[in-house]
DNA sequence: TATTGTTATACTCTATAACTATA
DNA sequence: TATAGTTATAGAGTATAACAATA
């Protein structure tokens, strides 16, 4: 191929010895290479890295845009809800949410038949945010998906459900 | 099946009223349910700490057993060579390796045709705790294969290494 | 000039203990 | 006494810039 492209008019040349290749050396990463802790891991990575660049685009990181999402389909509940439901601690929560709100995304109320909690909801702005970072995120999983082929997803999802 | 326990001396009481159960609110995650980006990521978070459980019985973190293991079975590698088959860093590389080395796992050998790199390799406590740990590994790898089924492990690798 | 290893540094994410105010 | 939110803090993991020695 890359001869051929060379042009007519100049001697045929073999492939110039590039001096020093990088030659990066074969690793042979052992059990690694089929393990069901690593490979997924660095898939997740690559696919998290993706993430990061894609909501970057609407001002959220892959956690802020979960938490707005999630209050946006559930108006009202406390934070403690949110944690649970998203594997977030309570205590790094606070200022996850206090960010949003000083962002004037999201609105803390005190819950009307309990004075400890909070009910969240999304301020106007929040919830445009959230139905623009939707769109990007529909555009990028859909991405994935296609590389995933036909039932590729739902193959997967089963999968990953098993070992949980 | 719990009143069948209960026993024949006792009047047949219904469950009592738990005094406010927990009472989780069922929380809709909407497009995260079925997202390439997020049910995989929590299901490797999950296998993930496991991974540390399990590692932490050698005295290891899932990090320094692949550069372990890599190096007991690439001996001679330079720094860079491990962190390039392993995504990490070179500039995060150094601590971790200053680490093994100083627990004596791991020896930094000045590279003969190179003197700004160093050979890797084990030392024999190190090749000791590579098979040690690969034991645990392998008990722990079968047991996620087990739930993935026949044929799970090749299938979730397939569809991974799709994505990347 | 480029590469290898290194230091210093900073930022994110996560984890634990302890406090307060309400229940 | 238990729960909801909070603060302070510490530990991983990861990122960039810059340097010395060597190629």
């Amino acid at each position: 191929m890359r001869a051929a492209r060379q042009g007519a008019g100049r001697p045929a040349a073999r492939p110039r010895a590039r001096r020093r290749k990088p030659e990066l050396p074969r690793v042979d990463l052992g059990p690694l290479e089929t393990s069901i802790g690593y490979r997924p891991r660095r898939a997740q990575l690559a696919v998290f890295e993706d993430a990061i660049r894609v909501f970057g685009e609407a001002g959220l990181r892959p956690g802020s845009f979960s938490v707005l999402l999630v209050i946006g389909r559930n108006p009202g509940l406390k934070q403690s809800d949110v944690c649970a439901a998203l594997g977030i601690q309570r205590t790094n929560f606070v200022g996850l949410i206090d960010t949003l709100e000083s962002r004037g995304l999201v609105a803390r109320r005190r819950a009307a038949n309990d004075g400890r909690s909070y009910a969240l909801h999304l301020t106007a702005a929040g919830k445009r945010l959230v139905a623009h970072a939707m769109k990007l995120q529909r555009r990028h999983d859909a991405a994935l998906a296609r590389k995933l082929g036909p039932g590729g997803r739902d193959e997967l999802l089963d999968l990953l459900g098993k070992l949980t």
